[in-house]
DNA sequence: GTACCTGCAAAACCTTTGCAGCATC
DNA sequence: GATGCTGCAAAGGTTTTGCAGGTAC
């Protein structure tokens, strides 16, 4: 787990610049949808974004679909399985990484405050394989005290 | 990455037995959908197993889809996300533990055949965080050779 | 004989796309 | 002014469920 001390404006400006040098242009409906994965202490779905006042009453849901495709694409979002039927998005900032916890009773999610350990194979990963650009995804899943009881 | 020696029949043996302990019937549908589970060196989906002629031979989409719910609950079957928009399921043996590496260009699968260190951590994140019945899920995206190009 | 499982069919959900109009550069 | 972005609305796929009948125990 790694952590970032930046201010949420400073990550705002970082995303912001970093999308308009990959070609995206600066819209209201992409400011306030990376203000709000940004506030997000953890991963959301479309539909839990879409339930927001700032971005509902700011843009359609199709828009903010397209949006977190184009983010994705540009690398300042990343998109998650995490086992639900609704793909989950989460903001992705330099130098940040975290894993989860997942319980598969009430499909609370937490972060993990771990060091991860899987970080130093993926340029392992990278010289056995061939892939490139490579990141990894790690959960972990169980029942949370309040499920098991 | 830790396999099994044990032969497909021994494994399907396994699981028919762990299913009957834990109060499901055993079904000819069921055995079909093992078996195609067993033999698959990969995870795969609800769409792709009703391809299987020995399946859809022998069972309905919503039966395979009852089944894997419940194979699942029991403990014979795990499911992924990866990414993708339909769930991934993969037969989960005693002992045998797979990590995956998944091209985000056209979707392949492969297996890794890494030692996973995040094993280790398993005990760490019960004793942390209260819950129980642990288990991860690893995976790392990347462009395969022949995407990169 | 009872409880569980299966098929068929329909409903529910989330994702994805077409197109005309609007905003950004 | 050109290109990309947005809204609205509809289509596409996968998952999920109800119910009547069949099957394992």
């Amino acid at each position: 787990m790694h952590v970032t001390n930046d201010s949420p404006e400073t990550q705002l400006d970082w995303a912001i610049q970093t999308c308009r040098e990959r070609g995206l242009r600066r819209t209201k409906a992409m400011q306030e949808l990376l203000r709000a994965l940004i506030a997000s202490d953890r991963p959301v779905t479309l539909g839990e974004l879409c339930e927001l006042d700032a971005l509902a009453d700011q843009c359609d849901r199709a828009t903010i679909y397209r949006l977190l495709g184009r983010l994705e694409e540009k690398g300042v979002v990343r998109r998650l399985g995490l086992h639900e039927r609704a793909a989950y998005y989460v903001f992705c900032y330099p130098g940040e990484h975290h894993d989860y916890l997942v319980c598969t009773g009430c499909g609370k999610i937490e972060l993990l405050g771990l060091e991860c350990p899987v970080e130093a194979l993926e340029k392992e990963v990278m010289s056995q394989t061939g892939f490139t650009g490579i990141y990894h995804e790690l959960e972990f899943f169980g029942r949370c005290p309040a499920c098991a009881g």
